[in-house]
RNA sequence: UCCCCGAUAGCUCAAUGGUAGAGCAACCGGCUGUUAACCGGUUUGUUGUAGGUUCGAAUCCUACUCGGGGAGCCA
């Protein structure tokens, strides 16, 4: 019974020493008689000989011997590896069940850590108990032992994630996570929670999707028209593609904060780099200026490269191995090296002057093409690069303008690869010049009356910048095609799972 | 949304107008402190869908669906 396991495992005192065990603390000192409950990280750790396990998990491969005892590979998601448990043919189970364990199916193993005596791994768990929880048809069960393309695991995607693959994805995921709110909150920034949905309809960041509750076979009409009025907020209201508005406003309050969650775009894009559901960060800053901005990019995609390295090394050396060979050592590069910082002027002359043919022309006041950026950060610099002061036409509203009324306090954060992973700005803090940007553009400012009076009441500088989520694991990972580092990826036409 | 390429066994791919194949997986057997185990044997098909051309179509044509690469937009 799973809950008298937990119980008998919780008066061991494992649960307060796992999670330090983990991350490189000490094991118990102690080889005790008690039957502790391990993941399969800690089981493969040389200290943990001569303790008695409990290790639950999901098969991933078998071999019989005749001398008269099977191998049972056995991974519970806690690590890249697995644990190789010894089963001999004296156990109750051995012909019935042991000898036609299958990939994928579940187990409970108990028994005694040892050290290997051979090659390829430090221990093994001598199997005093084998229980067989849920078997997998090999029939019929898609996952094999043999690598599979990722197009036909997203098929799969209830079961890519026992893939060394997709489970490796996960891992690094969740350590990007943890590093971005560590971060953070260790620089005194408040996580802040903006709405999903929004009636702000023109945030300038793309097509939204619209949340409503009125029947699309027949919506109420007002002059022909869709009567929102009757709808569920009684306005038209959509999916948020950016939190940046609102982050402002506690920013205005609370100093320094970030945003962390999913937001939306319903552009038809089509590539390796857009989801329509993707995941962002957001800091936004008071009384920061556009060099600070930088400087915290800069400081925080460091630390995030550096925590994945240190805390998740088993899977990069899997993802330099079998995924992207220069995975590890970019980010190796990057976390000692010092970003280039230029500006959007001086990389338009570096283009010009380069003599590189360019299948699209480069000037002065449009925006940079795929390739240019590509050019920049991959063969010139190979690093990355922050670009900054861009045209004010290709920029959006908010950005505040600089003196030279030409450009705007924006950047972009590029990285081999990938391309664009930041983008931010230095907000426009004057009211009538935030106005009359506002008008250029064509928006209307009483829509915005609240985002207005930020700059109405104490207004200060401030400044912040988005960060995607996915194109970080992307480029931490080298995985080639973003739908491969999202859990369950949404895209135009496909929202399977 | 645009351009290019692709879709054949459970998976990865051959077969260029004339009887649809291989490797892996699975299954059976052999061997082994093995470790992407190895060796031998067996099984596996509405050739993405719908039309068309032809004596004959996996192969040529049209449309659609899905996937890949690139572009635009952007995170």
């Amino acid at each position: 019974m799973p809950s008298q396991v937990w119980l008998r495992a919780a008066s061991t005192g494992w649960r307060a020493t796992g999670v330090l065990w983990r991350w490189g603390g000490a094991i118990p000192d102690r080889a005790s008689n008690t039957m502790e409950m391990l993941s399969v990280v800690q089981a493969r750790q040389a200290e943990a000989v001569g303790h008695k396990v409990e290790l639950r998990g999901w098969v991933r491969t078998r071999r019989d011997s005749k001398g008269g005892f099977s191998f049972v590979e056995l991974n519970d998601g806690s690590c890249l590896g697995n644990i190789q448990v010894i089963a001999e043919k004296n156990l109750p189970n051995y012909e019935s069940e042991i000898l036609h364990l299958s990939v994928g199916s579940s187990v409970i193993v108990r028994g005694e850590v040892r050290a290997s005596p051979a090659k390829g791994q430090a221990t093994e768990v001598l199997a005093e108990t084998i229980t067989l929880v849920g078997t997998a048809d090999p029939e019929n069960y898609p996952l094999q032992k043999k690598q599979h393309t990722f197009e036909f695991l997203r098929t799969i995607a209830h079961l890519r994630p026992r893939s060394n693959t997709f489970g490796a994805v996960t891992r690094v995921r969740n350590c990007i996570c943890r590093s971005i709110h560590n971060f953070f909150q260790e620089r005194g920034f408040f996580w802040v929670h903006p709405p999903i949905i929004t009636a702000s309809d023109c945030e300038g960041a793309g097509q939204m999707f619209r949340v409503s509750t009125l029947d699309p076979a027949k919506p109420p009409l007002k002059e022909g028209q869709i009567d929102y009025s009757q709808d569920f907020f009684a306005r038209p209201t959509f999916l948020t593609v950016s939190g940046q508005l609102e982050a402002e406003i506690f920013a205005c309050s609370l100093g320094k904060v970030y945003t962390f969650g999913p937001t939306f775009r319903a552009e038809n894009s089509n590539t390796s780099r857009h989801l329509a559901e993707f995941w962002m960060v957001e800091p936004e800053m008071a009384f920061f200026d556009l060099n600070d901005n930088m400087d915290l990019a800069e400081a925080f995609l460091k630390r995030v490269f550096g925590d994945v390295l240190t805390q998740c090394d088993e899977d990069m050396r899997f993802f330099e191995q079998r995924i992207e060979p220069s995975a590890r050592t970019t980010l190796e590069g990057i976390v000692n090296s010092e970003f280039r910082r230029l500006s959007y002027t001086e990389a338009v002359d570096l283009l010009i002057k380069s003599g590189q043919k360019f299948e699209f022309p480069v000037a002065w006041g449009t925006d940079l093409q795929s390739e240019h950026e590509r050019y920049i950060t991959e063969q010139v610099f190979k690093c990355p690069v922050i670009l900054y002061d861009y045209p004010r036409q290709i920029k959006a509203f908010y950005m505040r303008v600089n003196d030279d009324d030409r450009t705007v306090r924006a950047m972009d954060v590029l990285v081999p690869r990938v391309g664009e992973i930041i983008g931010g700005s230095q907000r426009e803090e004057r009211l009538d010049v935030l106005e009359a940007r506002m008008r250029e553009m064509h928006l209307d400012p009483t829509a915005y009356w609240w985002y207005l009076d930020l700059r109405r009441f104490g207004t200060v500088p401030h400044a912040g910048f988005g960060l995607g989520l996915e194109r970080t694991v992307q480029f931490v990972t080298g995985m080639a095609n973003i739908r491969d580092v999202i859990p369950f990826p949404r895209t135009p036409g496909i929202a399977d799972f």
